[in-house]
DNA sequence: TATGAATGAGAATTCATTCAT
DNA sequence: TATGAATGAATTCTCATTCAT
């Protein structure tokens, strides 16, 4: 397995497009990848088949993207960005909103999320750690931002009960997204709306302080 | 073009061993298969490497399991069995446990596997679904079994109640399955507390009515 | 489970090559297939010795020809092709010819054929029609060839009536094919002047009427 | 590959059965190679799918058969007695069929063979000669008898004319054969009757003397 | 003797990555 | 710069044949 030429300890990066084609080009690579590796797994999904997939030819891929794992990495970033983005819009927000809004904020988040990216997340969240530095930051980002939401709602948690509250609401929110995949017939609407519940029962029972 | 050697429309099965010889075989394959999997996923896991790691040569772990598929369906079928060993333990005990125990029971029951298992259950979860048709099967089948053990425990619910609320629980052991894997390191033992209560709590809002 | 990366359905093609060395490559790998397959037949041809005896690297070979089938299949339309002209030509002078010219032109067809081919031709034919779809469809094809030119020669012959005269004529070629394989060490000259001879006898008592 | 332990130059025969078991099963195995052989020719023919349509187990099948080789050596011997029995019963009528008779004698036996064995023995010839010893006996020992039937009709005829002869009368005979394969769709019936009539011509027009 | 199991040298095929034009 | 071509180690799977119980 040819690796990439660098001198140790260069970590190869996605080249950032500077005209305007190679953006475009750029946004479609990441489509069609996250399309394949969505269908396929990480593994499973080819290089070349995500060239063809995005009417791009190989070279170019290569030139944009460095290896696979680049490439894997720029899609974590990608979906990263969009849960970033809607936490800071969420804490802006969140002396307004009652408890059971809160609890349908962070679990119609991953909803979004997979509407835009399907179990593309999933798949990348699957690749083991040895093959992705970047797997596992994912995980951890979203859980410091739920830990800093919960205390912005209850500045009297402490630290330690945020930290675990948040690990399992965080697991809902996963069980949220694994409801979105289409394949999984077994799941009805009332399903969610159960799923919904428990977690405003649940953050109802941890966050009895209203806010002033 | 490498093809299991069997009719047109024959799905290749793993061969039940006859012999002593064979029998201790297959038990070392199906370890050594647990285990690499559980290490490098399904994709990245090789035959050669479960042969050798059970001391089997190559030509032999084929004559039991003519391919990598079936090798995964019977690991994915062995813990299937499990499961439906302990969900029949708890329903010969469920009118003599209280709610909170039936939670911590289901829970349990994960966390237990997973011991046995390590991550290899969840490994196998994450094969697309093209390649494997058992792979789907298994979440099935706990989520019907969980429905029983609900409606067992409380006659009075709705099937499709019972459905609803089985999704969400299955969800719920998912979550602490995950919880299990040595390495998500940011799992503090509270969280797991936290999980079980969120648990309890959501099973007591929905089973209102004890057992006489 | 090796399988020539497509979506399903997708029928693997031999990829056309668009460079001067990657012509010169698929010429030369053509050629190594052609007497390869010769020698030891379809099955026991290995596409490693294709690739060695063409001085290309395996993954080269399968660059342009994605599996040992659709290599097959370029060979078969390779020939297919000597035979389309060889028509053609044999038509356009069809007019001019003696009954007795016309069967030897069949008969020499073959011959020439095969020495430009060996009796690659022959072993491509006796692949089981189970894998390869272009097989038989080679025959079909100098079938009608036949048909057209038995009917140019003679416009009054009824339909069924060339179509069955063409299988013989078809039959006589394929056995003079035979002939000229060296390794049939039991076929003297005479034969081959007896088989051209039954051959004119029968076209004569067929074709009487000559053309005006 | 292992290769059958036996002394240099000891060449291994078929196990000739003993009691009537014995005899079933050698009977069954010979069927089943048959068959198997026809459809995937002798390379794709396995050993392992001869056994099971023959309801034989591995290691009996090869108590008779030590190898691949013999087992189709045991075919052709098989056939190659049907056709000494043909020819040696034409033999015996030989001085009152007529010409007509004799050609039409001779292309029936193709097919009465082909009736019983499908295109095995079609596949069995296409195995290289490296392959096996007995493969082109079989040809050579049809050819034979044609020349002795041949001149047994016509004792005037040259030993090289009877040898030319028997060549072309020989392939016709293939071609016949070819025509009984079910495969072969474009044969219609009056192709075989049109090949019998080109081969009484034949014979007309070389076995001149009438048998007094 | 019957037969399930063992063997291992190959065969086909894949694919990330590099490179020359 | 764009891109077709080159690379080759790695992977899955096969199967004739032998052997031990």
């Amino acid at each position: 397995m040819p690796s990439t030429m660098s001198r140790p300890g260069e970590v190869p990066q996605a080249r950032i497009p500077q005209r305007r084609n190679g953006k475009l080009r750029v946004a479609a690579i990441l489509k069609a990848g996250a399309a394949v590796i969505a269908e396929k797994g990480y593994e499973a999904a080819t290089m070349a088949e995500i060239a063809a997939r995005s009417s791009t030819k190989i070279g170019s891929l290569y030139r944009f993207f460095p290896n696979k794992e680049v490439l894997a990495n720029a899609l974590i970033a990608h979906y990263h960005e969009g849960v970033h983005n809607a936490f800071d819009e969420l804490d802006s927000r969140i002396q307004s909103l009652s408890i059971s809004a809160l609890a349908d904020f962070l679990l119609d988040l991953m909803v979004d999320l997979h509407k835009g990216a399907g179990p593309t997340m999933k798949r990348l969240l699957e690749i083991p750690e040895v093959l992705s530095v970047k797997r596992g930051e994912f995980s951890k980002s979203i859980h410091k931002h739920i830990v800093r939401t919960l205390t912005l709602r209850s500045p009297s948690l402490t630290a330690n009960k945020a930290q675990d509250m948040a690990v399992v609401i965080l697991g809902n929110m996963k069980t949220m997204a694994a409801f979105s995949d289409a394949a999984d017939q077994s799941v009805r609407p009332g399903a969610i709306e159960e799923l919904r519940e428990m977690t405003r029962i649940y953050l109802k029972s941890r966050l009895k302080t209203k806010p002033v």
